[in-house]
DNA sequence: TATGAATGAGGCTTCATTCAT
DNA sequence: TATGAATGAAGCCTCATTCAT
């Protein structure tokens, strides 16, 4: 019997779960399989998960608690509202293209029942504090008179088509640092973004 | 027994088959569901399609097609490259927007072994089409002086996020105008694109 | 609609079934199958007989009815045991080699609940005959005085012997004549068999 | 659920396999029947064989190497090659007196095509050595002067229809002891075949 | 008499999950 | 805490058989 600490074999699951649910799906990934990458019996995973989708949810938790703490700060530090949102798509495109697979995921299989409410609930604290931010770049002359609530959707939406487009043609990627200036360049008052 | 001729029972497979894959994805898709939404036995749905594979591959290329004939004459047209690239747009998120369920598998089930060969010839050829049309909106000194790979892969970018966010929030979807007006406003030299 | 007498039918089903059945055995053939090389419909075939097990017992049938009336008239010429015997052999040798993959499946899949009684029957019948030749042969003093019970056994022993081995080797066969020569030396008082 | 060692429960398997399969055949033998002979789960086949033809394979594998041990030691033994003939068919009718159902599959089963090498190939060395055990006795001069292809032939074609026989009218069997004596007159140059 | 679409039982196989050890 | 044999529901698919035409 292989003896390790609780705490190490819950991560080498979690770890094994990522990698598996990345490369075949949610469906597709077998909880043999994960057991397999983990280097632990099927029985064991169910020692630490309760059953597949509650290792699932778990992953998503994390990566959404992740990329929370990531871009929290980011966004509400209003400031500098243009070189806030330069590096919230920075920190956003950089995180998505670390974990492409997991997200493409977690999007496409919103269909399932579980897991939505804890995806929606993160996509719309996010945006609303991305249109917090847009309005405080207006009220401070840095942006454009945009519709706030428009502005943000479009930002989504490109920072979605470019983790899509990594996923789809991964040998011919769109560059992020283009998705970023096209939105600046929509959104701001100045003449062009140089970067910092 | 329900008796239709082949070809509408087979027309009911396919709309079923639509229905269920969008809903549920390839894997969770059963051949029960689909043949009890098309309101035929299991077996029946064996008459039309060698197998669940087979009747994927199908629903693909039909939509591919489907795409190609609405897209490829404007694309072809090199005339007006701004109402071109314009129109282009409009009809692809018309498209996807009409079936966006289905195309988020076509996008996502990409890990998938089948199909693959199918989507990205497609996608190849699309983006070789834009790029003619940019270069040609270049040469007539309707586009300001853009990398027009880069251009291409931007359009196809915004697209696609257009077409995930719009699986991801239906209740608050991002408005094609404005998407089209980003691109537009990046790549012309006229201030601004109103609307036709 | 391909019109055809009745009659006509049947004897297509009957001769698609026993190349069919022939090929693939009992349960791997279909009545598909049977009815594509009859060029008739699935359905059609149950105009003639009543399901897929009919249709085999009627081959089987039909078969026995064909061996028999080939080697009864041979049997009950008791006039010339020895010459009766050889051409016994010789006859149903001929006929194995002809018919030798449905005889297979006839024998093989006595382990069927159907079928057997029909078969069972002529194999008894047609021993009870080849003991009467031999009791015939030795009291004429063509045959040696052996135990005709026996005798008969190994005599069908050979036959069958010798055709399990044209299916099982078809490519290096044994030879009828030589299994004729062998059961004739066993059983003949005279040196040895010249044939006639 | 009922807790055995891998090695009992696959044991279980394959004894139940060959009972299944010698009284069905393949195709007719499902794999809920097998695992109900066994008092194991559908299921729990599938832990120690692949799929039913790799369980239907292993069983021939198995047979077929426990008969060649029977019988490659008595073939190779070049020094009495009368007793040797005698031993060798003794000890393969016995053997196919005690495994006469799985021997029937293993040969009318040759029609599908797997294997059939495997077969094939054991046929082809049995015969070799048989052929020259034969060429050996006629060296020796116990043997009377026959061609030894054809003789080998014989042989096996007379323990085939032994075989055979014994699954057709296992109520009236063909003697061994008989099928022995009959090829031993045919080859040996002493009188007739007292037994050792 | 003939068709062939349709049915649905049943076969093979997979896999999430359980549990004796 | 860990194992891995075992379970059994459920999925894919086949095919004997039926029946409206």
């Amino acid at each position: 019997m292989n003896r390790r600490s609780g705490i190490e074999s819950k991560r080498k699951i979690i770890e094994a779960a990522i990698k598996v649910f990345s490369e075949c799906g949610y469906r597709a990934a077998t909880i043999r399989m994960i057991a397999k990458e983990a280097k632990i019996s099927p029985g064991g995973v169910y020692i630490y998960f309760k059953n597949k989708e509650d290792l699932y949810l778990f992953l998503v938790k994390e990566k959404i608690r992740e990329l929370d703490e990531l871009t929290s700060p980011v966004l509400k530090d209003k400031s500098h509202p243009y070189s806030a949102l330069k590096e919230y798509m920075r920190r956003v495109m950089d995180f998505a293209r670390m974990h492409k697979e997991l997200i493409m995921i977690h999007s496409r299989e919103l269909g399932f029942s579980f897991g939505i409410d804890l995806k929606r609930e993160f996509i719309k604290k996010e945006k609303s504090m991305l249109v917090d931010l847009i309005k405080e770049g207006i009220k401070s002359g840095e942006f454009v008179d945009v519709d706030p609530e428009e502005a943000a959707k479009m930002i989504t939406c490109l920072i979605r088509g470019y983790v899509f487009s990594f996923v789809v043609t991964p040998e011919d990627p769109p560059k992020s640092e283009e998705c970023i200036r096209m939105v600046l360049r929509g959104l701001s008052r100045k003449k062009e973004g140089g970067d910092g």
